[in-house]
DNA sequence: CCGTATTTTCAAAATTTAATGAAAGTTTGT
DNA sequence: ACAAACTTTCATTAAATTTTGAAAATACGG
């Protein structure tokens, strides 16, 4: 396999796999592409290695700007814009986990909260009991994943790979 | 608001999460069902209550199966089968993760393995050297995540909230 | 076996989500 | 202020996913 294949190909398991994360497939794309180039791509540039036109283009890479995984670069003396790709992958997931916990965690805590306004006649019942305990439970588990999801943020990578990985290998 | 319409309500936005979570809104929902129900249930009761078709009960619930969210219940004397869902949270957690890993870090480790295997000829150029670069960087974070999702596996909840919960608040 | 109850399958329809491309908007140089 | 270069929007179209429902398969009692 030549280098350009590889690359190539990348590309297309990352779309591929962007799927699986609830990214579309677009956006994983051009997200792959700026990952193994080096030099900024334009818009144009952008169309062409991916065949796709200028609207999708254009939207995919404002939400990869929207999650701080692309950014504009202006060349001097040239009207067009070009972009560039988040090269540290720490980085990468940092911003990856901000974002799955803002669509994932969140509304999920929020209507656990809304849930639990429920009548106060009911409360003597067992049934109530049980349905609250299970709410309970629910965000319990989801205050713990949102903790892990701040501690990796607001962490560096060491800690991560000394401090975490060392209690996960016992 | 009433208990009935808080577990309502519970069903429907489970059914709303799932799909952040790429999990069929049905699916999600009928697992929503059994989690609130304490009796078994069978295909015609949650046809009704969720006002779905023969067809996508069955191949959900199937799913549920599958994931070992829900299983299957004989009531003595009666042809018809019934459901119940798994109702302890740290072991749908576990199931969850089980899954997630499936779709998600196994095929990203797999593909990345096959990108390794470029030509020797080009192992020259600095860029072949950024390449596998990259795919090494991610391969280790991916290994990471893999790591922890094996031992939120096999370990039980009170180390995670424990050990691990007392590491995050540091 | 046969008939009935129940479950499973799967092609077609419905719904949801993503992509297109032309028009509108913006920016910049003159 | 105009026009060319470029970017953004969004109604329409296309693709992907989910749901339906009727037919086929299976299980069971007599």
């Amino acid at each position: 396999m030549k280098l350009e294949e590889a690359k190539q190909r990348f590309v297309e398991a990352w779309g591929t796999l962007g799927t699986n994360w609830g990214i579309n497939r677009t956006m994983a794309q051009i997200h792959a592409l700026l990952l193994v180039t080096d030099e900024p791509l334009s818009t144009d540039q952008i169309m062409e290695l991916l065949d796709i036109s200028r609207g999708n283009a254009n939207m995919n890479l404002r939400a990869l700007i929207d999650w701080g995984l692309a950014e504009r670069k202006v060349k001097l003396g040239e009207r067009m814009e070009y972009f560039t790709g988040e090269k540290d992958i720490w980085k990468v997931a940092v911003k990856i986990i901000r974002e799955r916990r803002k669509r994932e965690i969140d509304p999920l805590r929020s209507t656990l909260r809304d849930l639990k306004m429920i009548d106060d006649k009911e409360q003597k019942k067992e049934e109530y009991k049980t349905f609250v305990k299970l709410l309970d439970d629910i965000d319990s588990y989801a205050e713990s994943l949102d903790r892990v999801a701040d501690k990796l943020v607001l962490t560096d990578r060491s800690w991560f790979f000394g401090t975490l990985m060392k209690l996960m290998a016992k």
